[in-house]
RNA sequence: UCCUGAGUAGCUCAGCUGGUUAGAGCAUCUGACUGUUAAUCAGAGGGUCGCUGGUUCGAGCCCAGCCUCAGGAGCCA
């Protein structure tokens, strides 16, 4: 028997009229003699044409989608237009029969929100299939693009006592028994007691380990999941998300811009062009999408432009005061279309301002930079009081299309009293994050980095509107099925 | 968490101003056909109308509370 061949391989074979066996999961049978064949290695189907006449019947009715088969037979040209080749088949057996009756995939259409509750099985549709291989290309890509730069992968802790941001909502990590913890004296529970002696909780990033890993290792990077015990209901967020943070010795915040838009682009092209046949179907899925739309709410531009387009362009580059000044002048601020007016300086863009400044105002990516020193994290470099006594921080956040925020960034404030400084104004213990400072105390140097939201790019690259479709398993508030 | 909308067959939905046996398309099953591309044609089966309580002679429809989902907002990646 010849070894079994995935179909992605096959269906780029240039041989034809050899023997082959293919396996994989029936995703339609028709006509009691076509099967389409998928087994994930592409989002295309194998054509297996059965002889139905000299197979027995029994066979024949097991062959239902979803069953699991193995096919041996002849790669012949196909006869029928929708396909180059097929196989005829000569030996099939059932792996795993699908009872049809309680299959929940149908060969047809169903909603995202549908296959999400059912995503121990989505895997097996065409739309998911070619959004976890684009995932997974993504995935490889960030990795060979920090290697090729000489950049460490870096482990940083699950587990943390510190929380990075000051204020993010944290899930909290113990081995106590909830409804009876151990108790000081004064009636508060006693974390002495607990496993590592201390409140701890799940971490909300990396960054700070990161840093510590960069004051030595030059270039450093993470990629993992990340933890938000926020309640967060929108499209954008999950409460478990997978975080790139790269953090590197002698950067500045143009070297940072640079690196971070060098990034995007690779990724993306990388994608393109490993998953091309992905991407194309993707467009067309969304092109599908559109067209249900009113025409105002369509895009100018398909998936397939968006991301040439993404390549093509340089990102804008401005600082919060100027971006300000546009939205002040902008014909929604005079219009009072903005639900939240720009009133003045000082206070954090909404959606909706980003959103004009993205999609209408510059029509590509955008980086901020330079955000008034109360908006942002206490760790941000502080720049200079400019001339009219505005207080910022070397702070950028990268804006897409659709997406919003995709990368946040800083130059890090390497000088200690000014940190510490800081520290205490926003009250974020210094003693918590002795270790933390010690970089600062011994060999100090001007560093940077950014967090780049791993599903927010898949997102941006695969057009999936809702996060919960990018990740196998998403982790959201109120569930945790899978 | 807030705002808006939704929850009716396996899926996607319709169901009027409250009225007696709750409908369609697709899927499934049975039969026919056999080079199909989400095959086609004929027929059949399939429902705790999200949950709990209330109003009413009578509730899928009205009221209250709760649960879940979707979109938007906040928080952010």
């Amino acid at each position: 028997m010849s070894q079994r061949i995935k179909i992605k391989a096959l269906l780029e074979s240039e041989q034809t009229d050899i023997n082959v066996t293919v396996k994989g999961w029936v995703r339609t049978f028709r006509n009691n003699q076509f099967i389409a064949l998928n087994d994930g290695s592409t989002n295309n189907n194998l054509q297996v044409v059965v002889d139905f006449e000299n197979t027995d019947p029994a066979l024949l009715k097991r062959l239902t989608t979803g069953a699991a088969i193995s096919v041996s037979g002849l790669l012949v040209a196909s006869l029928g237009k929708g396909q180059k080749v097929e196989v005829k088949a000569k030996e099939i057996e059932i792996l795993g029969d699908s009872d049809p009756e309680k299959y929940p995939l149908q060969p047809k259409k169903h909603s995202l929100e549908f296959l999400r509750e059912i995503a121990h099985l989505r895997f097996r549709t065409s739309t998911f299939g070619s959004v976890f291989r684009v995932r997974n290309s993504l995935a490889f890509a960030v990795h060979q693009f920090f290697q090729e730069r000489g950049f460490i992968y870096l482990h940083t802790p699950i587990i943390t006592a510190s929380d990075a941001e000051g204020a993010g909502e944290t899930f909290h990590v113990t081995n106590f028994d909830l409804l009876n913890p151990p108790k000081t004296e004064s009636g508060e529970i006693d974390f002495k007691e607990d496993f590592f002696g201390r409140p701890t909780n799940l971490t909300v990033s990396g960054q700070l380990e990161g840093e510590l890993g960069a004051m030595a290792l030059s270039d450093i990077y993470t990629f993992g999941p990340t933890f938000r015990a926020e309640n967060s209901n929108t499209t954008r967020h999950l409460a478990e998300f997978w975080m790139i943070e790269p953090e590197m010795a002698f950067y500045d915040l143009n070297d940072n811009m640079d690196l971070a838009e060098e990034l995007l682009k690779y990724v993306i092209k990388y994608a393109l062009d490993k998953n091309a046949e992905d991407i194309s179907f993707l467009t067309q899925r969304l092109e599908d999408e559109e067209k249900q739309k009113p025409q105002q709410e369509r895009s100018e531009m398909s998936l397939l432009e968006k991301l040439q387009f993404c390549l093509d362009n340089d990102f804008e580059r401005l600082t919060y005061t100027e971006a300000i000044d546009i939205l002040k002048e902008s014909t929604p601020n005079k219009k009072k279309k903005f639900q939240y007016p720009i009133e003045g300086w000082g206070t954090d863009l909404q959606s909706e301002h980003e959103r004009y400044l993205v999609e209408k105002h510059f029509k590509k990516p955008v980086i901020l930079t330079d955000y008034p020193k109360q908006i942002k994290a206490f760790y941000m470099r502080q720049n200079e009081v400019d001339a009219n006594g505005h207080e910022t921080v070397r702070a950028m956040d990268i804006l897409f299309p659709g997406i919003g925020e995709i990368v946040g960034g800083s130059q890090r404030e390497e000088r200690l009293d000014k940190l510490e400084q800081r520290m205490d104004e926003m009250g974020i213990p210094k003693d918590e994050l002795w270790w933390y400072l010690d970089t600062r105390r011994f060999g100090a140097c001007p560093h940077a980095g950014f967090g780049l939201g791993f599903e927010r790019l898949v997102q941006f690259v695969t057009g999936m509107g809702n996060i919960r479709d990018v990740i196998p398993f998403p982790r959201f508030p109120k569930n945790a099925e899978f």
